[in-house]
DNA sequence: GATGAATGAGTGTTCATTCAT
DNA sequence: CATGAATGAACACTCATTCAT
């Protein structure tokens, strides 16, 4: 009778999954602004109302989808980091997977972009504290290459460069390439990716 | 006769400015979604519908807008790229002139920001094309880093890289500091600027 | 059959008293046009279409709080009247118990009032007509203080009044006493139900 | 061009009587909670939005319907105490006036009461205190009979008696009318005013 | 005996736009 | 040159009610 996985919780999960997938895409293909929830729900195919039932408020809908879209790139990039020994091989790791899944993930990432500078919840939260966990936000702080650098340079590896400056400029030529896959779907991302770790493999100097 | 060639008297044009500045501001506090007409003139002091009579739409408001931002910004960079001779020498401008801008403009920046992710025509056009006249278009080109890579590269200032790639991430590394301004508007973006110069000073290798 | 003659279990009675109980309490605490049953059930701690369960519609739990709290008004003002055997000391007691009755039932009193007077039943029944069978409709009547009145001028223990407007003067001057209690919870109800004794004691005059 | 009454005023102040005059008739036949905006709109022939034009939102609606219900019930009832001299005279004119008001004023007396036990603004201010300008709540406190009976115990035209319980008394014992008016529209208010007169004037003790 | 899911009607409110003046 | 009045469409949200389980 009180088995972990209660099987009420299957349909409710799938559910919600539903509506934030079709959330995603309404938000990706009008904007946020223009993402309504009848939209939504007409793409789930369900009344308005049902949406409202599952999250409460559009505002929890939001926390929803933005947990869902960092989940989705935390679940590709930590483990593409993670899984290499040097700070050099997780540098190149962190810039092919980060384009790796920005490549993967055209519509989630329109949606995350709109929704993050449209966004203006209720209450005085701001957007990237939205839907975050504890937990969450923990992982997310992972995903910061700056921690990668540092380790890089105490463990000699790298040499000096201002560390904060690189991963600012770092990240910021990481995601430039969002705006170029969203303009031109047959950009090569991939190709301006192993650029991107050339470039930023000699910037770190370092062992050779 | 009368649409085409409006005489364009002088309280035409400052009460369109007035309006412009004023819905700047706006956008930047309350972000463009919630920046509605109504608000937009009440910070004016003038009836909403004056608004429209000015423009005759959102849609050219906006227009207004971001042309008057493109504008604001060509004025600073466009003469501090000219006024040096070497690739190298531009190059630094495009950087520390780009960076500048940001530094002291945030509002208008909070405001494209927002407006550039929000903003959904009526029509089809896309962001990057709204007010856009062709002399406008052709002097925005000339902030593509791109040019000045090539350039340099031609003229064995600069030495071998893929440009394309360079270029994107030399914008993206310059663009990310705006984030970095709004969220701590005590951050040191000229430090930023100074490092960026030296990063791709040396990433561009060359004459040295 | 079973609709018309249910068990009445120990447990449905007991819930639909829990209920009843809760509305009371929610009503009395948001006023009747906020007090849902989603609401309810919430106080309660089952879910909400438990209590459409139980009453079928919400008109019907209406009904049923309606009843209960002139029921349990009668409860208090019908023996106290009765234990008395003169007009005179039904008159008093009829004063005494009825304010003492608004004393000790802040909560049901704030209800009843925000029920009676925002309640539109979906048929167009009266609020007055709501829960009444005959039998309580009956006992009701026994309320109304006219009869102690013309019992007294009867029997020439009160002198002569218009006993009609003397009863809704009087109900109208003890039922005052409940906006007094609502708005300021510390007023002596006990010693304005003294002076109403004394006041209309006077009024109806008589025997000394 | 400048003149105290601008012509544009005319137009707004007669609709927003309409709107209110309307909104009251709505009140007083469905109930506060159930006088949408839309069905007030309906009643008045214009856009729902057009009421929301002229009064912002619906406690503002709300604000200037309470008002306009007290001003016009001020109307009628201070002068006709304050044409009186003696206390007597002021206690009777009180009675007389207030239960006049009553008597010619149905449906805005419905509409108070239904507005007054199921309004809950926005805010967390009183019913008793909406639309009460400094101005209108200190003539409204010249409605509260308490200071003409303390008057005439001071003058000695009165008796003894405890004055405030007297007061809430009398208040009770005319507003008990409105009831009495509602259910029965044939009712003799006039009859009961004049009993009430008799009777409030022997337990005033005093002069005779 | 009770529940979770879902719905459709209705709520107050915001908005860009039109139009007579 | 500018305004106030008005509108209709859209919005997020609440609610009592239904129904399969």
């Amino acid at each position: 009778m009180s088995t972990a996985a209660r099987p009420e919780s299957f349909t409710r999960t799938a559910r919600r999954a539903q509506i934030v997938g079709c959330a995603i895409e309404v938000i990706a293909e009008v904007g946020y602004p223009q993402a309504s929830i009848r939209k939504i729900a007409d793409r789930v195919g369900i009344a308005m109302s049902a949406v409202l039932y599952h999250f409460g408020s559009k505002d929890n809908l939001v926390d929803a989808i933005v947990e869902h879209m960092y989940r989705s790139m935390l679940a590709i990039v930590v483990p593409a980091v993670d899984a290499e020994s040097t700070a050099a091989g997780k540098l190149d790791a962190y810039i092919r997977s980060t384009i790796g899944y920005f490549r993967t993930h055209r519509v989630a990432l329109v949606a995350l972009t709109s929704t993050a500078t449209s966004f203006q919840p209720g209450d005085g939260r701001r957007v990237e504290e939205l839907g975050l966990s504890d937990e969450l936000a923990e992982q997310l702080a992972r995903l910061d290459p700056l921690a990668i650098l540092q380790a890089g340079q105490r463990a000699g590896e790298f040499g000096e460069f201002p560390a904060e400056s690189m991963a600012i400029a770092l990240r910021g030529a990481v995601n430039a390439v969002v705006e170029k896959i969203l303009r031109d779907p047959g950009y090569d991302a991939r190709g301006y990716g192993e650029d991107l770790v050339e470039i930023f493999g000699r910037a770190v100097g370092g062992s050779r």
